[in-house]
DNA sequence: TCATTTCGTTCCATTTTGGAACTATAATGA
DNA sequence: TCATTATAGTTCCAAAATGGAACGAAATGA
């Protein structure tokens, strides 16, 4: 079974890793988010090749991730600019960065840090409830399954038949 | 120039997915956060190649992600544990599933959502500042350099030099 | 006009995957 | 006890993806 297979499993992480959980893509990410637009751009910032990165930026604008834009008004040179879709990726790379810093540097300083303009500080994003506010992490968050996955689950006659969904069923529980 | 050679350069998303960033990681991950714990369960649950697998879980284990330990206690059966630095990548994971939720499933019911146990609310996962409380967002969030970046960028004649660093500079502003 | 920049494509060698079978040890059960 | 099954990999091979380099064509700029 491919990777790519498990975008059709209902799971929302499975989609999302099907889009952008690609070994490239998320640093053409990084760097749209930093401000590169044209194609030589990431090809010289990030040294992959040009075949993989035509390759990856066609199916970031088919997910209308990237979409392509003049590069300068009235021009036909092309550039690629992140769609609100793409933009609201940015924190699944701000939560990347931060187990980095947290984890990767030991005492080193670190190389590049966040900033909250609203609040002139660095900040460390901590992600957190919609609802209260609190931190979430592994310890208070839990996955729960919608109807249509509960009745998949409830069909099948043996626990590990659930297991076609791509991911382990027995500790989630069910939405009230 | 190869993906792992990013690894190396002074950049936390880099070195981030130099460790995770791979294609099946982020789903091994998912489910041991979920609850997987042996070999066997994940190449049922994903999959994947046996091959790959090991390949996979050995480099996890290196990075003390995962650790192995008894499968039961007194065992020599071997499961797969997340260590503290494992577990704190979960809210890349809650990053990744709440875009997803937000984008890839139109108005479709979702096969899975998030609940915080400390207000038993449905939640979804929002990157705040930790020293505010605001939420963030590519609009109201920057990267700042530290001092040895500052001084690469320095030393390069010509600004398109610094692209070896493997992500653009010229809108990055310096930490004071 | 002529050189240069930009955005790809094409070709080929190397690496990585996917699929399946195989091995060795540990646990289970009759 | 002894056969059976579970578990954690390894090995082999074909197919797919990647890395490196060269090539092409349109757009831009001097």
């Amino acid at each position: 079974m491919k990777v790519s297979d498990h975008a059709d499993k209902p799971c929302p992480v499975a989609k999302a890793t099907g889009q952008v959980g690609d070994t490239w893509t998320l640093l053409i990410l990084r760097n749209a988010l930093l401000g590169a637009r044209q194609f030589d751009d990431f090809q010289r910032q990030l040294g992959l090749t040009r075949h993989v990165l035509a390759q990856r930026l066609r199916s970031l604008v088919e997910m209308d991730i990237l979409k392509r834009v003049p590069a300068r008004p009235g021009s036909t040179r092309l550039a690629y600019q992140l769609t609100s879709k793409g933009r609201d990726l940015q924190p699944v790379i701000l939560a990347l960065a931060n187990w980095s810093n947290k984890w990767l540097f030991d005492d080193k300083p670190l190389p590049l840090s966040y900033h909250h303009k609203d609040c002139a500080q660095a900040t460390q994003p901590t992600m957190c409830c919609s609802e209260c506010g609190g931190e979430l992490h592994a310890g208070n968050t839990a996955m729960t399954m919608g109807p249509q996955v509960a009745n998949i689950v409830d069909q099948c006659e043996h626990p590990q038949d659930a297991e076609n969904l791509g991911y382990p069923v027995a500790f989630i529980a069910r939405a009230k």
